[in-house]
DNA sequence: GGCCGCAATGTAAACGTTTTCATGAAACGT
DNA sequence: ACGTTTCATGAAAACGTTTACATTGCGGCC
């Protein structure tokens, strides 16, 4: 057994058939009688006999694999995407080559460029992307869409989260509740969802509490910088009513803090966060949150690519975003309970 | 810009040189002089060219590549286990191919014999895999290195987390802190860790608690299944003092089922989980666990696999164990407070 | 019976690299 | 000045497939 692996000639000089007729059965593409292929396909796999995917690939021109470009894989985010990544393309046929943590525009560009010949389509979700870079790194016919990303193009589609909406919900509905003075806990300057729902924050204050004086603080979506920024809340001289990190692990840094501190969350002071990860349901007392259905993100943009992969693919490019759906807990004041319903409001698609 | 991929051949002719200098030059394979190489280098960068790694692969052999199977992709384990791997994988300029969400020994294996022609070596945690299937399933002279698996073979090296040891420290702790009645709460029958945290389970109280009676109640690593576990043992007419949970997210649904009962933990029963998730830090109270490196299992894992990939390798396989560390939080009786020293004790590795 | 058409099969080119080997030129030692 | 070594370069084979095209054989039809 310790022999060379079987290739198609091996087969094929066994079965004392050509290659093409090996060919054939294996792929069934048909045109061959049924006794060769039963004939062949005992000597198949009596060899164990399995096609080289770099041979094919080769003259094929294409590999069944998609490439995922990330940042990380730290997190439930990224866990959570590439879940709904892999499912879409396992439903496909389709393999998963990944590639994370590129610090940096240069290692990205490498990372990327790496991944010519190995896969049919990319999915990409990064910061250092633009259309230029893109451009200047891929072959121009190869499918690529883009996840959270500012990019607008007509080459390349773009699947969003809809932060801005789900921002927004949240804070009216904190506004609603009868708090005025809501403060935002920022993401890193350069991401791009930190961004919008920076942008959606003002936004909201803007409509729904004019009078409210804007209070941001800085935060890097860690939970260490959310505790941080709820103590810098809690040393301002008016405090704020109800605080917006804009992401969930900032918010439960922030909750440690204001616990630390004695004070009664909801009743002293009102929290959210943004993602809605497995933690938030666990805290305590447990974090209201905008929930981002992040598989779900990952599985449309697969069944896009996966699109994009049929050259007969006419759909033109478009940005798409996702919905958001606010859900409401105890840290906003929902009654107690795990059977209490949670409130719930749905941002739309696109 | 909407031309063809520049090959090899292209670059050639526009440089001048043959496909030889080219290759050279583009590998630093030497014995080439300065003068071609900066033309080659400068016409290679004007063409956007990039070398097919299907052609490469097949020619050379190798892909540097390597394969994840896994069973899954959801939870925390499969995520900080993929992100150990893919560090490692990073550092080595190895790519990763993964495969995950098989259920059942024919799709399992189908997702092995994909890969070949793909992956210069494989990664693989999945309870449908043993020696024979390897055997019938891989050419015989890939580098393959198993996780989690019962196989010894003195062709596979396997990495295993020592549950065993983890559990018998766990329960050897909450006995002597006074608590002799332990109960437990099983894993799935067919997964290997939860049969060896049983295993540890029973050999701990053997030794420590010889008098107390087991107590064992099913579960399937389902928080769910957890808090009806809880519920079964509350139901029970002598209460255990302590339950050990196989894994933390059947601990976290059993302590819900407490709280429900209005049980004071750790006063009234102590709780213990296994994996030290994320959120085992957030419930309250702070659950006890035994805390498993998952990513240095994965980045061990696959250092041991990139050394394989030289032929020159001959370090014998063998069966090693990542040693884990019991982190006794409140649910155990620990004082509260982040600032508290948390007690630990390592179990040796190996 | 010769011819046509069709189905099954085989032959060989092609895919884009790497690498072995041959070639020729330059450098060197005597 | 001449043989020998060294070195840059090029030509061509090889990797394992798929597939366009050629060939074969055979039955049916006139």
């Amino acid at each position: 057994m310790t022999t060379k692996n079987a290739t198609i000639k091996d087969v094929a000089r066994e079965a004392k058939v050509s290659v093409a007729s090996v060919s054939r059965v294996l792929n069934g593409t048909g045109g061959v009688t049924p006794a060769t292929q039963k004939i062949v396909r005992e000597v198949a796999a009596r060899l164990h006999y399995v096609p080289d995917n770099a041979a094919r690939s080769l003259i094929t021109g294409r590999t069944n694999t998609i490439g995922a470009v990330l940042p990380d894989l730290y997190g439930e985010f990224f866990s959570e995407l590439i879940r709904g990544i892999d499912l879409a393309a396992r439903a496909r046929g389709l393999h998963l080559l990944v590639s994370s943590s590129h610090d940096g525009v240069e290692d990205a560009a490498a990372a990327v460029r790496a991944m010519r010949g190995r896969v049919d389509g990319m999915l990409i979700l990064s910061e250092y992307v633009d259309a230029d870079f893109l451009g200047n790194n891929l072959p121009d016919n190869l499918p690529v869409v883009l996840l959270d990303s500012p990019v607008k193009s007509a080459r390349y589609p773009v699947f969003n989260i809809d932060n801005r909406a789900g921002a927004i919900a949240m804070v009216r509905h904190l506004v609603e509740s009868g708090r005025e003075r809501v403060a935002f806990i920022a993401g890193p300057k350069t991401n791009f969802d930190a961004q919008q729902r920076d942008k959606g924050y003002r936004a909201a204050m803007a409509k729904h509490a004019p009078d409210a004086q804007l209070t941001i603080v800085a935060g890097d979506f860690s939970e260490e910088s959310g505790y941080r920024a709820g103590r810098e809340l809690l040393a301002q001289k008016k405090r704020p009513q109800a605080v917006f990190a804009a992401n969930d692990m900032m918010a439960v840094g922030c909750l440690y803090a204001f616990k630390e501190a004695g004070l009664d969350v909801p009743k002293d002071i009102a929290v959210a966060g943004f993602d809605d990860i497995l933690i938030a349901r666990y805290v305590t007392p447990p974090l209201s949150t905008v929930q981002v259905r992040i598989a779900d993100l990952g599985r449309i943009a697969l069944e896009r690519l996966a699109a994009l992969l049929d050259p007969a693919d006419t759909t033109p490019a478009s940005v798409q975003t996702l919905g958001c759906e606010i859900v409401i807990r105890e840290t906003c004041g929902a009654s107690a309970g795990a059977t209490a319903p949670r409130k719930r409001r749905r941002t739309p698609n696109t």
